[in-house]
RNA sequence: GUCCCCAUCGUUCAAUGGUUAGGACACCGCCCUUUCACGGCGGUAAUACGGGUUCGAAUCCCGUUGGGGACACCA
């Protein structure tokens, strides 16, 4: 049986979000629930940077990550910008310590280094797909003598260290929410730990800090069940204790699937521009996966809130009561149709000059409106055709008719396939005009569309017209989150509306 | 394919062996209203299926089906 941690030690929970792209909303799903444990208990909510992946790294992420935890009012105790007793908090930061506890793991036998190359372990993966077989790494090199080991290391070749996960037996640990489970080692692979470029892997990452940062309790997306086995022997081959485990449900798209940023906005910067107010995310994901009792007319009306009954509730009263034990394991399907009702709501409870000033710290801040003007000064004769000019800035949609959006010599079809193309490309593009330019233009030519029909279909899926300021300029200011979206949602429509004409 | 998790209205949560299976969102109708909203009132709508256990099952057990997740030198 597992080990769990000495019941008087003081609760310490984390996140641990990866700075490889916008933050995400599961991001803040999961940082809610930590926060909430955190403060019902008087413990301690960590952020920690998992940044150990450096070809998915993006810089200006963990900025983003920060502003947007702030934003949503999950301040944390502990992490890379506020300091700590258990830093560095930036798991890039502490790639020495992860070296020694790897070679702790090596001397005592419970890890072993291993040569394959990529496409030997690619290659490996294929035939045991085709042969039906589960995708698992065969345990070659387990045994090495030390003169194949010399051998290797004189051709020069690249090794990492796996951990050598026993092979009879199982491994059993206790979710909070759902009781014994239970993994049969041979269902269990021998896990990379450490990379050839010498960072560690999340798994071995994970584990170490979480004990050295005294972690009691992982809240964190269902998602990790599968490789809690791993980390459950790591904990085991160091000696140390376990944390309890609490393994959230997963948000979801509407078809169920795992949330993604293809079905779904899942960029909380999109929901910050687009003017939603981050205590109705915030009551929107406390109501993901239950947690919370119904309020009372009393406890509503106390907000302000125009409505007798609904799901209506604030940080505070999820820390006052929410029940962890109360979490219903089915995943929710994110639905935005609920999320803009109680947004609604929440706009509607302002005072006057609450929700004036709602307007200008966002849609209508200095800030953007000085960024969108000089985009018009040139193409306007009154003040008035600002407006015109620049209404797609201030809509929360816009739905281009197919004269606005279908170029002359190409079909809807193609045409939706290609705005597909910019969409997977703006997703890898950074917004600045020359990136934008750069990379529009080589999809043009790969794809055979004119500079032309390719930037008009995009400026019609953004903008709904074909007149419109400068198209780089405008989607720059726009921003990259909400041009995503509205690309995204001009190809679910237009697919929409091909399958109701079939 | 293998392993793991899950299963109440379209969606999200209630009902923790005994209720006409409840609320919210959405939808529909009526009222309010110069319009549109807001608000008020009402309505449609669910225990996936099959076996057990029990006086009694949405609730416990088994199976089936369905959904999801994981199976990377990503997290």
């Amino acid at each position: 049986m597992t080990t769990l941690p000495d019941s008087s030690a003081p609760i310490r929970v984390r996140i641990a979000p990866s700075p490889t792209g916008d933050p995400h909303v599961g991001t803040a799903y999961i940082g809610l629930l930590n926060f909430i444990y955190a403060k019902q208990r008087g413990g301690k909510f960590v952020l920690r940077i998992e940044d150990t992946d450096r070809t998915r790294f993006v810089s200006s992420s963990e900025q983003m990550i920060f502003d947007a935890l702030r934003w949503c009012g999950l301040q944390w105790d502990e992490g890379p910008d506020v300091g700590g007793p258990y830093g560095p908090y930036r798991q890039s930061e502490r790639t020495d310590i992860y070296r020694e506890h790897v070679a702790m793991l090596l001397a005592s036998g419970h890890a072993y280094r291993s040569f394959e190359t990529t496409e030997e372990l690619d290659e490996m993966r294929k035939s045991q797909l085709a042969a039906k077989l589960p995708p698992r790494y065969n345990g070659a090199h387990r045994e090495l003598t030390s003169a194949q080991i010399a051998a290797f290391e004189t051709e020069g070749r690249p090794a990492v260290v796996r951990l050598k996960v026993p092979v009879d037996g199982e491994t059993v640990f206790r979710d909070e929410l759902r009781g014994d489970v239970t993994f049969s080692h041979n269902n269990v692979d021998d896990q990379v730990l450490l990379k050839s470029d010498g960072f560690p892997t999340y798994h071995l990452a994970n584990v170490v800090d979480d004990h050295l940062m005294r972690i009691t309790d992982v809240i964190r997306a269902e998602e990790w069940i599968s490789s809690t086995p791993k980390h459950v022997l790591l904990y085991k081959a160091f000696g140390w204790d376990v944390p309890r485990f609490w393994h959230m449900p997963l948000l979801r798209n509407l078809d169920k699937s795992k949330i993604s940023k293809r079905k779904n906005p899942v960029s909380l910067v999109y929901y910050r521009d687009s003017g939603y107010l981050p205590q109705a995310l915030i009551n929107f994901l406390g109501l993901m996966g239950g947690g919370m009792a119904q309020p009372t007319e009393q406890e509503i009306v106390s907000h302000g809130l125009n409505v007798k009954q609904g799901d209506v509730f604030s940080l505070a009263d999820m820390q006052a009561k929410f029940d962890f034990k109360r979490i219903s394991l089915g995943g929710p399907v994110f639905d935005l149709t609920k999320l803009k009702w109680l947004n609604g709501e929440y706009l509607r409870a302002l005072s006057g000059d609450g929700f004036f000033d709602a307007l200008r710290s966002t849609l209508f801040s200095d800030d953007y409106l000085r960024r969108i003007a000089p985009l018009v000064q040139t193409r306007i004769n009154t003040l008035a055709e600002f407006g015109d000019m620049t209404d797609f800035f201030f809509k929360d949609d816009v739905v281009p008719a197919v004269e606005v959006f279908l170029p002359k010599k190409h079909m809807v079809e193609e045409t939706v396939a290609f705005a597909a193309e910019q969409l997977t490309l703006l997703e890898a593009t950074n917004f600045t005009v020359e990136e934008l330019e750069a990379a529009l233009k080589q999809l043009g030519v790969a794809k055979d569309w004119t500079v032309k029909d390719n930037f008009m279909l995009l400026r019609a899926i953004v903008t709904g017209k074909t007149a419109s300021p400068p198209l780089l300029e405008s989607l720059i200011v726009f921003g990259k989150a909400r041009t995503l979206d509205r690309v995204r949602r001009f190809i679910d429509t237009q697919k929409r509306l091909a399958v109701q004409k079939k």
